[in-house]
DNA sequence: ACCATTTTTGAACACTGTTCAAATTATGAC
DNA sequence: GTCATAATTTGAACAGTGTTCAAAAATGGT
């Protein structure tokens, strides 16, 4: 099979689950793809894009509730992004840089804005809450590594609770 | 003057400042003092540690005020916060670098667990509300650095609507 | 002056992301 | 089937990175 944007992403997300973020180079992706590491960028801008790149398919799964009260679709989006990227090492670091590079493609965030917009709450919430769920799981993901046990399928109440209380404080304003 | 730990700060700190943190290398701040890279790692155990040390300087100054009401206390600490790392470059991130890696060691993030302690508020809410702050303050800072300007001396006021409702939210649970 | 301790050097190890001219491989027209 | 054009890939280099460590140099005490 030839290489291609989607083969390289395929890899660099297998490499990232299996040897994590430090293992996952350039050099190494292309090894792993036995191509020679110049090839990659061919298809790829440059790392920072390939990890935007992996941090959109990460969050592609999640769907954002039509219809549903500002706060249950709040709930519900905390719920999802930690279903999404409990079980996938060092995920939220990888989002939170695609966060701070490029905002405006990240679609849950866009979805997070509208809703806050919708329920008159400032705009500044959307990405106070996403920062809230990513931190969260960072330091999860940060202790479940060096102890070597894994993250909670499912969030833990600690989570709900944090995020829930940061949603009210915006809610109350 | 002889090499010290406290000389490979002061210097690291400056470069910080002046250049940025991607250009903050050991071999950089080496050749800044005039030194081989080696001589470094006698007095600092690895560039980490440097670091870690770094955001404990950045933080130092801040008081954490006794005697005050829990909210009075979060708005003050949130208050100090930025105006000490406002005016620092990627202060923020190496910051959150420092909580990653020994949160034990900040005495910021230990005064506000006690504070939260105090109010009966979950002991998260003391990292989910410095993780607030070094959030927006971060994103100010890459859009600053970006743009060129600079970031206000004082908090802006969705900086404290921001964090006074994170904090809110966690008060009323 | 001598010894012991503290500090610094030089050199190497094993990497990193990225660029780019040149070679290769595919593709479609005739 | 051949040929020209376009799409890929290679190889090699550039300019770095953090870190280690035996050996050399500087320092301080007696």
């Amino acid at each position: 099979m030839a290489l291609s944007r989607e083969k390289i992403l395929d890899t660099a997300f297998a490499l990232l689950t299996q040897y994590g973020l430090a293992d996952l180079s350039m050099r190494r992706l292309a090894s792993e793809l036995e191509v020679a590491p110049g090839a990659l960028y061919y298809h790829v801008k440059n790392k920072q894009e390939l990890l935007t790149h992996l941090a959109s398919r990460m969050l592609a799964p999640i769907e954002f509730p039509q219809d549903a009260s500002t706060a249950a679709a709040l709930t519900s989006a905390a719920d999802q992004v930690y279903r999404q990227l409990a079980g996938i090492r060092e995920s939220a670091e990888v989002v939170r840089l695609a966060v701070a590079l490029h905002p405006e493609r990240l679609e849950l965030l866009s979805a997070l804005t509208i809703t806050c917009h919708k329920a008159q709450v400032p705009q500044l919430a959307a990405k106070t809450l996403l920062h809230s769920m990513l931190s969260f799981i960072e330091e999860e993901q940060t202790r479940a590594t060096s102890t070597g046990t894994e993250a909670a399928a499912q969030p833990p109440a600690s989570y709900c609770d944090a995020i829930s209380a940061v949603a009210r404080g915006f809610l109350a304003a």
